[in-house]
DNA sequence: TGGGTCACGGTTTTT
DNA sequence: CCGTGACCCA
């Protein structure tokens, strides 16, 4: 037991030794986040708490098992381990027991936020449909009801919403589906009705731990407080100034006001950091201090001072990240471990011009983020074989794959089919197999063929997955030729190779849980996010959101002007937007690279920027933010434009934030601004 | 049915 | 500029 408290500093101890009554851990960037949870779990049960009692929760499945490998390395033996999972994965243990409750049964299905979409979008309104997927989300995660958002409604618009909402609700639990909001407000429902059971599972959970608590939205913070009903042994860790999902409904209140929200909270602030140099962390300390609304802490570190932070100005994107891309050669090549350097964006969209750049330098590098693994369109029609061989009822996943592979099915076939199959109350596999004579007159004879071959296999495949697991993917292969339907289509091979990962994944998941059955696969793979596949040997860029959590000894961001970064929108918070600097700058540990452009190309046209008020305030640009502007295009450079075609400068000069090129197009001289023209 | 063309809109992302 | 979705024609 000491020797596990004699790895820590005195406000990290401080923290592990608190053990009944709230507790407030703010957790500095790098300063021990997860070390300071992983030791208070095993101190608990050190003393002799019993380990069933303790509850972490946390918001990825990367934090999850991060956390549950670093807390059992701590733990000498316990006969079970303690609950440490995400916030939904608890939703779905509870419902999974509990759910009755409610009137409905347990084998639910979980659906994603594609499958919503789809739903939504089935109810045939004209309005952005992912709009209202994340309207009726903000809704649910408020517990606020169909009904009162109607009564509340002014505009027509939300009475509509309000109606799609009521309608959605119904359809999903109708079809005894879940959705990723339901996993915790279904949770909160059967927890506030029932006072019983709630007292139970609060007697249950003696200890509870919370992960990224500036996180956390209503619905959780709710849900936390049935959790402690019983007791008020909540700790959460969190850092205020890293709350970087204010968009998406998370409430910093919950961290800013915990102390008043709960009983005799003591606070205890990490901000001993062990990951960046002093520079850098002056940097970010001087940056998020233009905020207000902030608790107040102060990072420093015994590292030394380290290198001056670097700034790097360029005239536009492509000489940005040509100069970057240098650099990162440069690094490399005399002897820094690719791995440890990484750049950052605001934006994705600012990924491209640095990736012309990398691959002009030749750096390979692994995009962190872009397009998800399990929301490739391959995968997710595996998917949706999976699921119609769990159940034949799911019309979204039957509509998504009883043409593909193509078996002649087209649009207004199936229409009629989902026409048809409504008003007979039936789901589509449901009618359409049991209705072989209207089959056969709304499609063609081949297509008619094709179908009832389809119709077979799924039954073949449903009583196959009932008893043998592992060879039933091979099987579900050699049926319906998915692989290689995909093989004949563009992007043969990155689709195949992800068709071929995603039958291993279910081979491994198959030897791990020898008993499971594919509905069992299915809701696991539903909280799954990508596996976090950093690279082993190239240098990472990502956003910033998407850095949050690592580090890196050599970090560039770029893109540092307004309107970028802060990125300036309708419902942008420019507190939030610090934050988000604060986070990309504190991932740094050692070296540390700001860069801004004097102009960009976006959406299909060149703007000019300013430089961000962000390097200002936090000391690296120093005096006015009046920008200097520089151009790469010299005295005798070719250049091309629209127009007029090729021609070479021969005067280069400024007009208030532009500059002016004088221009030979083949003896026709003319004056053209430079960002009308390119460099060739 | 399904390939081709055009208009449109376009932060950040986990479960 | 580039990807998505709606619509049109062979």
């Amino acid at each position: 037991m000491n020797k596990i408290l004699s790895e820590l500093n005195e406000a990290q101890r401080d923290a592990v030794k608190h053990i009944d009554g709230p507790l407030l851990i703010l957790a500095g960037a790098g300063s021990g986040k997860t070390k300071t949870i992983t030791t208070r779990v095993a101190y608990l049960i050190s003393l002799g708490i019993d380990p069933a009692s303790i509850l972490t929760l946390t918001f990825t499945n990367k934090a999850a098992s991060e956390m549950r490998e670093r807390a059992l390395s701590l733990i000498e033996s316990v006969n079970y381990p303690p609950t440490l999972c995400t916030f939904h994965k608890f939703g779905l243990l509870f419902l999974k027991f509990n759910i009755n409750k409610l009137g409905r049964n347990n084998n639910f299905v979980v659906i994603d936020t594609d499958d919503k979409k789809r739903i939504i979008k089935s109810f045939g309104i004209d309005l952005p449909i992912s709009m209202i997927a994340s309207e009726i989300s903000r809704y649910k995660n408020s517990l606020i009801s169909p009904k009162e958002v109607f009564e509340k409604a002014e505009r027509k618009n939300y009475k509509t919403i309000a109606k799609l909402y009521e309608q959605y609700e119904n359809y999903i639990a109708s079809n005894n589906l879940v959705d990723f909001d339901d996993l915790l407000v279904l949770t909160y429902k059967i927890l506030e009705q029932d006072i019983e059971l709630c007292k139970q599972t609060s007697d249950r959970y003696r200890y509870i731990m919370v992960d990224e608590y500036q996180d956390t939205n209503e619905l959780q913070y709710r849900l936390l407080r049935k959790l402690c009903e019983n007791h008020e042994n909540l700790c959460v860790v969190g850092d205020d100034d890293q709350s970087i999902y204010g968009w998406r409904g998370a409430n910093i209140k919950n961290i800013l006001e915990f102390h008043e929200s709960f009983d005799e909270v003591k606070i205890t602030k990490l901000e001993v950091n062990y990951r960046s140099t002093n520079q850098i962390l002056k940097t970010a300390n001087a940056l998020i201090e233009h905020n207000r609304e902030r608790i107040g802490k102060n990072l420093t570190s015994d590292f030394g001072d380290g290198k001056e932070i670097a700034f790097i100005e360029s005239a536009d994107e492509n000489q940005e990240s040509q100069t970057i891309a240098r650099k990162i050669r440069k690094l490399i090549d005399t002897g820094a471990d690719p791995r440890s350097i990484a750049v950052l964006y605001r934006v994705n969209a600012l990924s491209r011009s640095l990736e012309e750049g990398l691959n002009k330098e030749h750096v390979s590098y692994n995009m962190v983020g872009g397009i998800k693994f399990y929301e490739r369109a391959e995968i997710k029609d595996l998917i949706s074989y999976l699921r119609i061989i769990a159940n034949e009822h799911d019309d979204y996943s039957m509509k998504r794959i009883i043409n593909k592979p193509k078996r002649g099915l087209g649009k207004v076939t199936i229409d009629k089919f989902l026409k048809a199959a409504y008003e007979s109350k039936m789901s589509l596999f449901e009618y359409i197999s049991t209705h072989e004579a209207e089959v056969k007159s709304i499609a063609s004879k081949k297509s008619f063929v094709a179908l009832y071959e389809f119709i077979e296999n799924i039954i073949k495949l449903k009583e196959l997955s009932s008893d043998n697991s592992y060879d039933f993917i091979f099987e579900l292969e050699d049926t319906f030729k998915i692989r290689d339907y995909y093989s004949t289509l563009p992007d043969a091979v990155d689709r195949v190779s992800n068709i071929d990962e995603f039958y291993g994944l279910y081979r491994d998941y198959v030897k791990q849980n020898l008993e499971m059955s594919v509905d069992e696969f299915l809701n696991d793979l539903a909280l799954q996010s990508d596996q976090d596949q950093i690279d082993y040997e190239h240098i990472s860029i990502m956003s910033v959101h998407a850095s949050k959590g690592l580090e890196f000894e050599y970090l560039f961001v770029i893109g540092l002007e307004e309107g970028f970064f802060p990125l300036i929108g309708d419902g942008s918070d420019i507190e939030e937007e610090r934050r988000l600097g604060y986070v990309a700058i504190t991932r740094a540990k050692r070296e540390l690279w700001l860069s801004c452009v004097g102009s960009r190309f976006y959406k299909g046209r060149r703007a000019t920027l300013k430089k961000s008020r962000f390097l200002k305030e936090c000391g690296v640009c120093k005096g006015s933010l009046v920008l200097e502007k520089t151009t790469s295009f010299k005295k005798g450079d070719l250049v091309k434009h629209k127009i007029f075609g090729i021609g070479r400068i021969f005067e280069i000069s400024k007009v208030k934030r532009e500059f002016k090129l004088k221009i030979n197009f083949s003896g026709t001289k003319r004056d053209i601004l430079a960002s009308f023209v390119e460099k060739i």
